[in-house]
RNA sequence: GCCGGAGUGGCGGAAUUGGCAGACGCGCAGGAUUCAGGAUCCUGUGGGGAUUACACCUCGUGUGGGUUCAAGUCCCACCUCCGGCACCA
């Protein structure tokens, strides 16, 4: 009987081995074969859950693993302190935020510690002290001495519970990212970083990033929303401008009307007396509804005619412009033209409100439909539309035609001959125009939609009640399909641009409009400059003060920091609440002058930690050069996907910022991403009384009312009382396993479910290799240190072959594809093999070595247990100090393989055949044609055709 | 609507380059040990069928087609789920 595995004893025995042994202190100036390791560092508004567990648990692997393998390895730890979440969770119990920030820092280093998490603790960042926050207002200041950091009066997003204003980026789906109540528009003063001047960089350097997750590029490219096209310059009747940003230039001559974002200033002059109370109804209206009311795109449509026109600058029509909310302020210039025959919105707009609609480009599928009655058309039109091979179908009472643009002239002349005097007809699709018995009018123009709306009047009154000739159309259920479409085809009706081919069309009017001076080539981004100012108290000072004389002064760099004032902690406000603080004299004229009250936004302080964790103890400066440039870009960074966009994007600008600033040498500052997967628990929930911890539930019941509980499987998180706190994990089963399990359960960048028999699972293995390992402690001890491969007998071979596959197969699961299930995997079946090994007689050489190896290559993923049995095995020396094992390639061939045999593609017998008979093509296929099992499976049948894949398979096909 | 990703036993997942589908673990079943329970150990475990035979047949990786000697993997069409963006001009 060996001894029992005591977790608790092991665990304590090591817990501050490795942190006494520094062996986690990384040497700056060993750069020779050195790696960054970073982890985003974590957010302390409470205690770490096993969800946030996988971020750091992955790190340390990864840490110990270079370690072993000789790299200078830098893995530092810090913690993003400031923000509202602490300051929030301080109102609610009533204390300094700074207090309770401290508290759970330390408590998660305590967390760390039992969890075997080890980091060079000497760098240690915390953004809300002084020494660090004194370096993000330095930064702040590099950016204004630069143009990238400006003050500008803006309509913003203000959090009305939140108390601030906030970023876009921190607005999602339409409600604040913190607590979910939607925004309501301020104009306020406020500060900005200028990232949209990186919009280009930022998006180049993406195709860079080959070690970035592919759909994590394509979020910031989709957020960053670059599109191509031209700037247009519409006047008004009274001669102001107005500019819109379109990506169809050549659709220019379809503008039929314009329409402005309620919030455009234009509109108040353009507004005339008797539309002024519909327009001043509708902007009111629209201040009203929240975003997510205002951009559902279910809603209709809604507008308002201002009464004023502009002119269309490509064919001086008259248009009228309209205001209507699904024009964003916040996109392009918050003006657009409307060409309502090539996009689906503007088509709708102007079905709604009877505008013209003018088709001004042909259709790729070039068809044209047209319905025409009986009744209007002599009854040779059929016999005619025959012997011109026009296809046409009887549609009860009426000829439904269908056409290309290549029967376009000659169908309307049979039609025209054909008409009775009192008809009409369409054609709709490629071409649309109406045919009377004495000419044809198409649809070119607004002048033209209006003759034809006359005409069609004149025959028959009861269209009167349309407004225009599309409208006339859209009645007819036949054409539906055919009304608009946003293809790039050939331009028609254009004027001098009439049958310029799609491809061409764009550049072709773009420099036409520069020629003219109508427009000019323009690129949109979605991207906006980044909001920073925050009305709270827990951030860094914006280092700005306010002269009367001498304006906005920034704060000499001598003066940093910008103390946040130490007061007893006064509620939900801001700076300006704070007497006395926002008083200071102008550090240019010395007169009395005001602070900016404001704060950073906390993701200012997170851009940039990454460098201050190579240069931590200088006062001097944020960072040494020299050696951010040795270090940088980390090597390797590790965080949630939910920080694609805010935390990776403002990272990246102000790296690329800094490069230019001649800061550092690099643009780039993660030269490689991986994203983990959040770990999600069951969480129960009783309609009445909320949320439940899983403890309190009495058979899927609630304690409470008895009702049935709704069950849901969520990302752990306190406000569904689904987290499972690693100190519970660790007191039951001890934090090896909590670490095995939580690599084992799946691949670490998918999402997956937390559960209490999978942790046992790996409970059970250690103690399988705990007894293991001690049962053959003395054998090891004893053993001679050399092995022989080529003395050993079969199963000896075969082990040693299952070791050294196991080894490359941990080497390369954790150096390159981070799978580090599969490799706990093949470490268990090397585990289960030697179980049936040492039962044997076995070589002691070999069971050494492999005792040896295996606990080597277990030890980044449960370092406690296997420093214990290092020492259990005769070893006084460290696992950290030990090599990494390595693998031969001759350990690794099999001396016979067994090769499937597919007969007619599916496999009919097993071959086993030597290796050298196997890797060869030739050799393989006359060995597995004369195997036994192949020939009586054949029956005398000759095969067709073989197929003899060297080491994997032989496929052999017959007549049947 | 657009852009990503995924879909494999009762469950988590494996199959990395077109080459034996289901590694490893959980769960379950049977057995051993035990006064008993737990723990531990051994054996079995995709579905259906055949058999003296674990030496057999057959179906099977979301659905329907296709390419190939061979498809979870490649191609075409579609369904479902997850994530991101969304009246973006």
């Amino acid at each position: 009987m060996v001894e029992e595995y005591n977790f608790k004893v092991v665990e304590a025995r090591w817990r501050d081995f490795w942190r006494k042994r520094r062996f986690f202190h990384a040497d700056s100036n060993d750069i020779e074969k050195k790696f960054y390791y970073l982890n985003m560092f974590p957010y302390p508004s409470g205690y770490l859950h096993v969800g946030h567990g996988r971020n750091y648990i992955i790190g340390d692997v990864v840490t110990r693993f270079y370690l072993m393998r000789g790299y200078n390895i830098l893995n530092p730890m810090g913690w993003d302190a400031f923000g509202l979440p602490a300051e929030n969770a301080a109102i609610e119990r009533d204390v300094h935020p700074r207090d309770w920030t401290l508290d759970n820092i330390a408590h998660a280093k305590e967390q760390f510690r039992a969890w075997g998490i080890e980091y060079d603790w000497d760098r240690e960042v915390t953004t809300c002290l002084p020494d660090y926050y004194k370096w993000t207002q330095w930064l702040f200041l590099q950016l204004y001495n630069h143009g990238l950091a400006y003050k500008k009066r803006a309509t913003v997003n203000y959090c009305p519970t939140c108390d601030t204003v906030l970023a876009n980026e921190q607005v999602v789906g339409g409600v604040c990212e913190r607590c979910g109540t939607p925004p309501v528009k301020k104009t306020l003063d406020q500060w900005f970083f200028k990232i949209t001047a990186y919009a280009d960089a930022l998006l180049d350097g993406l195709k860079k990033l080959d070690g970035w997750p592919e759909n994590v590029k394509k979020m910031q490219e989709n957020w960053i929303g670059r599109s191509e096209g031209a700037e247009v310059k519409f006047h008004t009747e009274n001669g102001e401008e107005i500019v819109v940003f379109t990506t169809r230039p050549d659709t220019l001559w379809g503008a039929t009307f314009m329409v402005l974002a309620p919030e455009h200033p234009v509109i108040d002059s353009l507004t005339t007396v008797t539309q002024r109370a519909a327009v001043d109804a509708y902007r009111a209206e629209t201040q009203r509804r929240t975003e997510i009311e205002r951009t559902s795109t279910e809603r209709e449509k809604t507008g308002v005619f201002t009464g004023g026109y502009a002119i269309n600058p490509v064919n001086g029509e008259k248009i009228p412009v309209w205001i209507a909310d699904y024009v964003l302020m916040s996109y392009g210039t918050g003006a657009i033209m409307a060409v309502p025959a090539h996009d689906e919105r503007d088509f709708a707009f102007a079905l709604k409100y009877g505008i013209p609609i003018i088709p001004v480009i042909e259709r790729d599928d070039r068809r044209i439909r047209s319905v025409v009655n009986k009744a209007d058309v002599a009854s040779e039109f059929a016999a005619a539309l025959r012997d011109a091979g026009i296809e046409f179908a009887d549609d009860n009472g009426a000829f439904a035609i269908k056409l290309t643009l290549e029967d376009y002239e000659n169908y309307l002349a049979i039609v025209r001959q054909h008409l009775q005097p009192t008809g009409w007809a369409a054609t709709v699709g490629s071409r649309f125009a109406f045919v009377f018995s004495d000419r044809v009018i198409e649809l070119a123009s607004v002048h033209a939609d209006q003759e034809i709306m006359s005409r069609l009047t004149a025959l028959d009154p009861h269209l009167s009640a349309k407004h225009t000739a599309m409208e006339v159309l859209a009645a007819i259920p036949a054409y539906a399909d055919l009304l608009f479409h946003t293809d790039r085809g050939t331009m028609i009706n254009a004027g001098a641009f009439t049958g310029t081919p799609g491809e061409d069309a764009l550049d072709k009017v773009i420099a036409w409009l520069e020629e003219t001076g109508k427009g000019r080539r323009a690129v949109n981004y979605r991207l906006h400059d980044w909001l920073i100012s925050r009305q709270r108290y827990w951030g860094a000072p914006i280092p700005i003060v306010y002269c009367e004389k001498c304006g906005i002064v920034p704060v000499p760099e001598n003066d940093l920091p910008v103390l946040l004032p130490d007061v007893e902690f006064i509620g939900k406000k801001g700076l300006a609440d704070i007497p006395g603080y926002a008083d200071t004299t102008c550090p240019i004229c010395g007169g009395p002058a005001k602070r900016d009250t404001d704060t950073m936004d906390t993701f200012v302080d997170s851009s940039w930690y990454y460098l201050r964790y190579i240069s931590p103890d200088r006062d001097d400066v944020p960072f040494v050069k020299e050696d951010v440039d040795n270090w940088l870009p980390v090597d390797q960074y590790v965080g949630g996907v939910e920080h694609a966009i805010l935390h990776l994007l403002y990272s990246r600008f102000i790296t690329k910022a800094l490069h230019d600033m001649g800061y550092v040498s690099f643009d780039e500052p993660f030269q490689r991403l991986f994203t983990q997967g959040m770990i999600c628990h069951t969480a129960y929930r009783c309609p009445e009384h909320g949320w439940l911890y899983p403890h309190e539930v009495v058979d899927g019941r609630c304690p409470h009312c008895g009702r049935k509980l709704e069950t849901y499987n969520f990302s752990m998180s306190k406000s569904k009382k689904n987290v499972v706190s690693p100190e519970e994990i660790i007191g039951r089963y001890g934090a090896d396993t909590e670490r095995l399990y939580t690599l084992f359960m799946g691949p670490p960048d998918r999402d997956i479910e937390w559960t209490e028999e999978g942790v046992r699972g790996a409970f059970r293995f250690l103690n399988r290799f705990w007894a293991l390992v001690l049962s053959q402690a003395g054998r090891v001890k004893s053993a001679p240190k050399n092995i022989n491969p080529a003395a050993l007998d079969a199963d000896g071979r075969a082990l040693w072959r299952r070791y050294n596959r196991t080894v490359k197969k941990v080497t390369e699961d954790i150096e390159g594809r981070f799978n580090f299930n599969t490799a706990v995997a093949a470490v268990m079946e090397l585990v289960n093999e030697l179980y049936r090994y040492v039962t044997g007689e076995g070589d002691d050489a070999l069971v050494r070595a492999v005792i040896e190896g295996l606990i080597l290559i277990l030890s980044p993923f449960t370092p406690f247990i296997c420093e214990e049995l290092w020492r259990r095995i005769g070893h006084d020396d460290a696992v950290l100090e030990q090599a990494w094992p390595t693998y031969s390639a001759a350990a690794l061939e099999e001396e016979t393989i067994e090769i499937p045999v597919q007969i007619n593609g599916k496999v009919r017998a097993r071959v086993e055949v030597p290796a050298a008979v196997g890797s060869d093509s030739e050799a393989l296929r006359e060995a597995v044609l004369a195997a036994p099992a192949v020939r009586k499976r054949l029956n005398g049948k000759e095969p067709i055709k073989v197929i003899a894949i060297p080491g994997k398979m032989v496929s052999i096909v017959v007549r049947s």
